[in-house]
DNA sequence: ATAGGTATTGTTATATTATAACGATTCTAT
DNA sequence: ATAGAATCGTTATAATATAACAATACCTAT
């Protein structure tokens, strides 16, 4: 098995277990609430929940929403590109898009003074599509 | 006393402290660490501090960064639009800037998709002009 | 100016999120 | 098979944030 992005070896157990339980939510999920969640399988620390998200950052395949403090899968286009995340206040879905001028405007930006840019944070919120038009 | 949003209010007690120790860091300082500096000054509890914070965040003269964990003073421009976030790794010192472009693609992006955005979280996160030149 | 209601503030306790330290296990190259 | 390196499990604890309620300050109408 390769993942999306070609690294040769298949996911681990304790990766398999958590990218099922992201793939398995509807929103990004807590540590803790993943914790809960596996015990069942045998996972009993917070620090193997810790490990296994950034492993799983690591290759591609998880992203941190920063202002959640949660995870979510990575949507299934591959991208180098930074992601913008649009977090919906009432439902809590998080969609991931991207767009090249955001990309570079980043960079014009840093660039302007001289930063390096390395890793972006980006992520809107307000409220999505279905909730705008279904409640008012 | 007015802010430069013209609130008519002077800041509280709490609220100046807060300001003040905000105002005399190089970089953004987190909640507890605030919470020591001004111990000696009375302010014994956490909640004491994020409220004092979050006030601030209410009257737009301190910002939080997210993936920090941490707050900082608002640059002096007024500004409606969202800022943007240049946060060196190596030295930890942030930049707040704007980007017309940057705020138009998220009200785009966002639109897009029938989203409606509120705030926007935005940190860059790579090595500032002084880091990079200084020590390859 | 003061009583009665409303807001804000202080305090205690606790919840939530994340990491340090170290021993046990597994993996890798010989 | 075995030594060294890397990973993983476990315990303990650190760092960040909020709930609940009592005490105080503050309006506002009289």
């Amino acid at each position: 098995m390769k993942n999306k992005h070609g690294s040769k070896r298949a996911l681990t157990r304790n990766q398999s277990l958590v990218f099922e339980a992201l793939r398995k939510a509807k929103n990004p999920v807590g540590a803790y609430e993943l914790l809960d969640q596996l015990r069942e399988h045998g996972l009993r620390a917070p620090l193997q929940i810790y490990r296994t998200l950034d492993q799983l950052i690591e290759l591609k395949i998880v992203h941190r929403l920063e202002s959640l403090n949660a995870w979510t899968l990575c949507c299934d286009a591959e991208h180098d590109s930074t992601p913008v995340f649009a977090i919906c206040n009432d439902c809590g879905i998080v969609t991931e898009c991207f767009d090249e001028n955001i990309s570079s405007n980043i960079q014009k930006i840093s660039k302007r003074s001289g930063f390096v840019a390395d890793r972006s944070v980006i992520e809107i919120h307000g409220r999505c599509d279905q909730c705008e038009t279904s409640q008012g």
